[in-house]
DNA sequence: TATTGTTATACTCTATAACTATA
DNA sequence: TATAGTTATAGAGTATAACAATA
């Protein structure tokens, strides 16, 4: 292993990450399609693992809330979600994934997990020490100073 | 560092680098905006390092002909791309970077690589191992067998 | 006959604005 | 008066189909 600049580092950090960003999206497109799911359907769902009133599922997508009620319609037409009236503030509809819903979600993200087979030819001390490495780049700083 | 489950790591890996993506992607927004470019033309512009026919360019996409035409058509009217004949084949157009394009395609590049500020905490031995094991995981087995 | 690029058109994803019921 | 959800509508991104020119 020679030494190389930051820069050449840099550079190459960035893509290999845009490379395996590009395998993940593959891989969760065909996953999508297996399930009949279209993406923005996905996204909800993924999003979905607590029940939420559906301006927090805005949020959680950076979508508008105009846009979670056709996804909601679908969601539910599909019998994947129920909207439950909130006891609390009648204005609240709370989005809670049905049985079908739970199990599609879960099948969805062994699916994604599945697809992930391209780090497999790692030892678990060499998956360990990248995790550990990203984990360490990515920390938010604590430090509010 | 306690040993850890493959699934485990598994799983966390994949959380990481679906929050790298999400950062990527942030980043990304935030230099297309700057520069004034849709996510398509961005995507084309950095597709254009070297020249090529308009159908070349869909395939880079991984989008149809005819949306190449469009795409081809603003960077035109932008100034950044020119349409040359093939001097071989006179069904074929090629594509080719102006030096405003060659320019605004350095300046996005750089824009890109100036948010990856996230692993600027690492020491370079440690940037080092991180490229060398995502590029011992992805690289693609050469034995056809 | 097959391929390159273009046009016309339609579909999906998503936001904005205006509205209602409730707080 | 402000907020949760809905509706109507418009705009961006993209594909499909039909076509002209060339191979």
């Amino acid at each position: 292993m020679t030494s190389r600049p930051r820069a050449t580092l840099t550079r190459e950090l960035i893509e290999l990450l845009e490379s395996i960003g590009g395998r993940m999206r593959e891989r969760m497109y065909e996953a999508m399609a297996e399930l009949h799911l279209t993406p923005p359907l996905a996204g909800a769902l993924r999003a979905l693992e607590q029940p939420m009133q559906m301006s927090g599922l805005a949020e959680r997508l950076s979508c508008d809330a105009s846009y979670v009620t056709g996804l909601a319609d679908e969601l539910e037409r599909r019998g994947l979600v129920e909207r439950r009236p909130d006891p609390d503030d009648r204005r609240v509809k709370n989005l809670v994934l049905t049985e079908a819903g739970r199990d599609l979600r879960r099948r969805l993200h062994r699916e994604i997990h599945r697809g992930h087979d391209w780090f497999e030819r790692l030892e678990d001390d060499q998956l360990a020490t990248l995790v550990d490495l990203l984990r360490a780049a990515l920390v938010v700083d604590p430090s509010p100073t």
